[in-house]
DNA sequence: TATAGTTGTCTATAATAATAGACATTTCGG
DNA sequence: CCGAAATGTCTATTATTATAGACAACTATA
């Protein structure tokens, strides 16, 4: 694992961004474990063939984030390693998923609004283009760290009060239940990754820069008719997501 | 679709790069196929509130990807706009996957090495640490595109033989029928998503700066005997995974 | 054949990122 | 309690990134 470790220049990402990914990296693969430290700033610029204020920025950015601590003539200390994992299941649920992982899960509603249906949403929700749906805008947190930012679509007729459901259970499960559709399975997911917007950034607390993994997923009631259209941001540098076959 | 775009300032991505992911980003949406073409510089660079300069730099960076080809006096046409739909299922196969969206598919053995199992290949493998056991670097191409590198371990008094295997057939699944195995099943996969090091952009021929998904996987027998532990890397601007449940 | 609307190229300047070196400050072990 | 090994801070310099403006070159169309 001393294998020196490559970065790359003029690519339009800092070195000290790349650096500061390939830490993180470092650190969720329990890299440094047997210590719980960081190697030292000198160690880390020659491994990484840099000078070693670039390195002190990537670790600067990386105890922004609370991911570690330095400490004068100690070193820099590992403060917290985990990824959340985030099991894509066909009943994949936030909440649940996220199990034991976390003592508190939330959801937010952050924006909603009654549109006519186009384009993507209204092919995933089998309706015809015009059709009025609910897009509702959720900010989901685990222990108070953002996780993820998702924009969500149900069909208006059918789920007319989903917006005050979600708002006043916090969870579209149960707001489902609440309006009559106990159970509903995934029919479909598609990922992406891609670096964050600034909107992204914002509502995620990332650190500037990061990545995000889009996910773009149809849900459906027992018979198959899709009754959501959820497109999701996850914070890549927090979850793992982990599929369920 | 018009709304404004943004970009973050000192972020250690540079303002080019974000703008060229988000161009990438709308490409593959389809925000521009009425007309087949990005909008003028101009018009981008208000969009983004930045300077024209800056778009060109974008723009420059997705010619170079072959994404889009700029015309004097015309505009800048696209030129691509697919990314490979590649499936992750319970029986994820690299070139059926890939079915109809590619005329030819290749895997090419990169490297090869008979080394000791240890932590997360022996756990993921359920060998004891310590066990012999084969590792094969790949890399997939469809079209004469990377879409793909990926480290494989098998183990070694099972398939003996895999590196010739692969060698021969240019397939993991044809080389598992030599050895004996005609089906195995994907029994976990995990998705982490971050920068490309160096060695990766290298590999993938990919845009510097660009996004990886790295899969890490578990393949085993009919019996749930592991036979295969896997991390691939995907280009994440060419790739989007669709999960099959 | 003008002309509006594009992309291409050049120069100049400012802001940001990276390197380099020196030295202060703190912690910990001998 | 000294000294080695860390991180913290400061100054200076260079390279890269971003902005700004002007104008050339090319395309399509009225």
């Amino acid at each position: 694992m001393n294998a020196k470790k490559v970065v790359e220049r003029q690519t339009g990402v800092a070195l000290w961004r790349q650096i500061a990914d390939l830490i993180r990296l470092s650190i969720s693969n329990g890299d440094y474990d047997q210590t719980g430290m960081i190697p030292p700033e000198i160690v880390l610029a020659s491994q990484f063939g840099v000078n070693r204020h670039t390195v002190r920025s990537a670790l600067a950015a990386l105890a922004e984030e609370g991911l570690v601590q330095a400490i004068q003539g100690r070193g820099t200390l590992i403060q917290r390693k985990e990824r959340l994992s985030f099991p894509i299941s066909r009943r994949t649920r936030f909440a649940q998923g996220l199990g034991d992982q976390a003592r508190e899960t939330e959801a937010k509603l952050l924006a909603q609004a009654t549109l006519a249906a186009a384009g993507e949403v209204a092919a995933g929700l089998g309706i015809a283009p015009g059709t009025d749906c609910i897009m509702l805008d959720l900010m989901r947190s685990a222990d108070g760290r953002p996780v993820s930012c998702s924009t969500n679509f149900f069909p208006a007729d059918r789920f007319p009060h989903m917006a005050e459901q979600v708002e006043r259970l916090g969870s579209i499960t149960k707001a489902f239940a609440a309006e009559g559709l106990p159970d509903y399975v995934r029919v479909s997911t598609e990922l992406v990754a891609r670096h964050a917007d600034a909107d992204e950034l914002a509502l995620l607390r990332l650190s500037p820069g990061a990545i995000v993994i889009e996910a773009t997923a149809v849900n459906a009631d027992p018979d198959g008719v899709p009754v959501q259209f959820a497109r999701t941001r996850f914070a890549a540098d927090r979850v793992k997501l982990k599929i369920e076959t």
